[in-house]
DNA sequence: AGCCGTATCAGCCAAATGGCTGAGAGACCA
DNA sequence: TGGTCTCTCAGCCATTTGGCTGATACGGCT
């Protein structure tokens, strides 16, 4: 049986370089292409149309990683994709698997779990790291938690620091109806001041 | 001449992977032992004697990597420690040099970047990524910004969230002090308002 | 047709926050 | 000794925020 090809997607070198070391030790798994870039990478998947691409989501410039995703799956080309992050984020593990990503993995996961993830995704298998889906299953648990999409993209704003003002003018809303917003937000972060929003906010978002 | 003898030290094993891989071009370098904590970096050191430290600032659990740098000085054996790691947060630069760091590189920096503050390292140079060098100048240039440490302790605080009465609790002082302290904090970060500060302490604060 | 979720807005009131001025104590440095 | 920095505290007042109750409107689901 042939070797299951594979594009490595990462702006730091350092990781593709480890991820091909890594996977180079596995007969049946075979790097065929990396890409530094979101761009870079639909490229790739043109030229190559690898079984598995493996992605950082975090991207320097240009393309991010979900948008990435996004076209790649536009290709209509099968792959199986598979992020490889390093942060575990609520908001980017929600959306990269609704762009289309077939599994999530931790960068500190065991290369066991990173062969097992590859293996699995050519065959339609999804993967996640144990932290990864116990926070997925968390969220689905407890979907009071969920916020709707006005309510995320007021809590984006609010994480630049706005005024309730500034946040009705940015939206076209009243102010009573920032306010609205906001307490619903708080209930459903746990929180009680727009300070501890914020914090919960920046720090779910991505960042740790 | 002998080789120069590193030490990795990163939590990721595929940052490892690719670092050794990296530096196995080179003839001048070998990697003598890789550490994924703190902790085994102290024994890693004790060991080898390695003539240069290559560590990343973020370390899951336990000791961190200032703390570890700390220590690793502790030693006396005179090893340069490179710090090698993904964001360059200003509170980190600072702490890092503070604790004794030869050199800052972030990890999108090219092999040769690398190679040659390895090269620096071990002759007593010091060598930063320009960004993150710029950074540091800027700082440098405007001390108006630099917070004084009980100001830092505050911020530090605001970023969970905590209201003013909870902020005095915390640090037993009075309600009226911490409106000074956020009024200074406030100037100094060029916001107005507690929103804007927390939202740009956490940013700068090692994250992006 | 009725229900539920989402988004919109209003008014009222208590509490928290921010801007201002002023001031005392201790440390450090020239 | 005098100047500067830091940390501490006070009072006053305007603005902002948060909690509450209630209301309208639209869309989708049953």
């Amino acid at each position: 049986m042939s070797a299951i090809t594979v594009l490595l997607v990462d702006d730091h070198l350092v990781v593709r370089s480890g991820l091909r070391a890594l996977l180079g030790t596995q007969p049946d798994i075979t790097v065929v292409a990396e890409a530094a870039s979101g761009e870079e990478a639909l490229v790739q998947v043109r030229e190559h149309s690898p079984a598995v691409v493996v992605m950082d989501l975090a991207m320097g410039a240009g393309m991010d990683g979900i948008e990435a995703i996004r076209r790649i799956r536009g290709l209509n080309q099968r792959q199986a994709i598979l992020v490889f992050t390093t942060y575990d984020s609520d908001a980017d593990i929600v959306r990269a698997v609704d762009a289309g990503a077939m599994g999530y993995l931790l960068k500190d996961a065991a290369p066991e779990e990173i062969f097992a993830a590859i293996r699995g995704a050519v065959q339609g298998k999804s993967v996640m790291s144990p932290p990864v889906a116990s926070r997925l299953f968390q969220q689905l648990r407890n979907p009071d938690e969920i916020l709707t999409p006005r309510e995320a993209e007021l809590l984006s704003l609010l994480t630049e620091g706005l005024s309730n003002r500034e946040l009705g003018q940015r939206l076209f809303i009243s102010e009573a109806t920032v306010k609205t917003h906001l307490a619903h937000i708080y209930a459903k972060l746990g929180v009680e001041t727009r300070a501890a929003a914020i914090a919960t906010a920046i720090r779910r978002e991505g960042m740790r």
